[in-house]
DNA sequence: TTGACGAATGTAATGGATTACAATTTAACT
DNA sequence: AGTTAAATTGTAATCCATTACATTCGTCAA
């Protein structure tokens, strides 16, 4: 492999300025330059990022840890952090906890070890996050840029960009309101977890503010994640038990699906008897049939606020605690 | 930042000991390591990777090279493919392709200054392969693995994991022809492409198989990828033109979704006018109404012949030019 | 008791780029 | 021409783990 001092010898100079040159430093004469470049182009050199990064004393990899890559917002949102730190010449490393979340834990210990830049929090498990906090502070002690993006993490000192889930699902509780519907459900708790709690309560505040009562009998609890499977059994279930509703909000997209299949396997029409709801905006939900009706996440603003952070962070600037962005109402026939 | 000195010091041998000691060699005596193990614990002391790596000559992580990682099987490919890399203390790092084909060169160019150790190519634009083929050799030539998943390259000496594209798509018209389909449309050829080729030609084969002429107007061009979308406007389009079909053989579950929207918004039925396969197994076709049949690729055995080929690679033994991993058909009630 | 051999450990070179500091050249001005 | 400041370039140390080679210690056999 040809090196900083192969390039140095064929241009005779100094492997110094060889480098100079090549991170474009200003205190090199141009005809130096002009030198090194055709010696380094001659020789076909390349630089070694791991002796820059061991001398600089940081990597180019941020990790983009997650629960599940496969569902939801997840493929998108790996796919917009991406694109933006190619912009800054950075590298998105996947990795995903699936049942493995004590995994966690292991990446916090060794995120500077692995030579990791920083953390792309997607997915952490907050029953555990009061106990994986002092982890998180040595990391970023360490200068481990960490952000939790999707999630409010600021509760536990962890800087935080995501979508505005309380305004969300107000706008879908109200957009059903507007349309005649009084039993509206919430599809999507997760009992006992902070995963989704702000998309429950903002169903139950739009209710509350339009004066209903709150049903628990129509707040429905998913145990298995946001998946289709998950949407089909509880409204199946709920269905079965006589329950009367008249709309539907999901807490994603999948679980709407799965609940418009319910609807369907039981007879009833949608909207014309259930009006559903998803969140997320995931492309596929424009063809289901009927299209359905969605709190539209903007992921790729959400992924360039995490640029923004990450540069701010690094060159030392002050940066956002938390930010919110705000979701928008997709209407379609599902509603 | 503690480092091997550090530890040396602390256990009162040489760096070279404490380095013997953390890499597992025999030739230390058990109290020695001991000391070592205690010293290193006591002092919290993590190796650098970029050091590690340098002196190695090799770095820890494999580049996965997609065109969409949003769509189709790519996320769920994503997923398996870093639980497999997990597996053997690999990273997978993410290269969303996007709309910047010409990345790819930049990619393979690029390869060994990265640090990257192979290269997983689940998206290469074959039009340009040829021209990529010296690069591609030349990336080779320094050791870097590159494999294809789920993509046929063997053509240009690129070894390659595959589904059997061809005997899926034979699959899915055989059964529709069990069902008494005879107009059976392929929705999803891409012209002038070898994306999806092996598809469109399993539909083919298995027409004249069957003793069918294969009618030219049947086969539908999609121009913008495998997505919903496409799905939707050449469905509509065809049936705009009054086209006669029975059945639709789609390249993709996206496009199969998108037309099965179009059948229906053109009030046709599902199955009963026109039956639908799609490709891929995605999850939430089981919850679209009708349900999807579709041909189920087999994911997780594709990332794990793929980390099978990588250990074998690298341990210099001989490893299979290509893989093809036999799908399956789920019958649901589009068909 | 000593030579020989194996086991354990140490010394120092190595991988490649960056950068503080030193040295040299050039430009500017009296 | 003679200084001095400014612009370039060079020297050598540094980041840290690994490993070829050298050395030391212990043990066994003669």
């Amino acid at each position: 492999m040809v090196n900083v001092l192969d390039v140095a010898e064929r241009a005779n100079v100094s492997s110094a300025t060889v480098s100079r040159v090549l991170s474009g430093s200003t205190l090199v004469r141009a005809e130096t330059r002009a030198k090194v470049v055709a010696a380094a182009e001659a020789l076909g050199y390349e630089p070694n990022s791991f002796a820059r990064n061991l001398r600089k004393g940081r990597g180019s990899s941020i990790a983009l840890v997650t629960g599940d890559i496969e569902h939801g917002i997840y493929p998108r949102l790996a796919k917009h952090l991406q694109r933006e730190l190619e912009l800054i010449n950075l590298n998105l490393v996947l990795f995903n906890l699936g049942h493995r979340q004590e995994r966690l834990r292991h990446m916090l210990q060794h995120a500077t070890s692995m030579g990791l830049r920083g953390l792309f929090l997607a997915s952490a498990d907050i029953a555990d996050m009061a106990s994986l906090k002092p982890l998180v502070d040595r990391a970023a002690g360490k200068g481990i840029a960490i952000l939790s993006v999707s999630q409010r993490l600021e509760g536990f000192g962890i800087d935080s960009i995501v979508h505005d889930d309380l305004a969300g699902a107000g706008m879908a509780v109200e957009h059903l309101l507007a349309r005649g519907r009084r039993a509206i459900a919430y599809l999507g708790r997760i009992s006992g977890s902070e995963v989704g709690r702000e998309r429950s309560l903002g169903h139950e505040q739009a209710l509350l503010r339009a004066g209903l009562p709150i049903d628990p009998v129509l707040v429905w609890d998913v145990r298995e994640g946001f998946r289709s499977e998950a949407g089909y059994r509880m409204t199946s279930a709920a269905l079965d038990r006589g329950l009367h509703v008249d709309a539907i909000v999901a807490a994603s997209d999948e679980l709407a699906s799965g609940a418009i299949a319910a609807l369907l396997d039981h007879g009833l029409s949608v909207p014309g008897d259930v009006a559903v709801t998803g969140f997320g905006g995931i492309s596929w939900g424009n063809y289901l049939r009927p299209a359905l009706s969605t709190i539209d996440l903007d992921v790729a603003a959400l992924a360039e606020r995490a640029r923004l952070w990450l540069e701010a962070h690094e060159a030392g600037e002050a940066h956002p605690a938390l930010v919110m962005i705000r979701p928008s109402l997709i209407v379609r026939s599902s509603t």
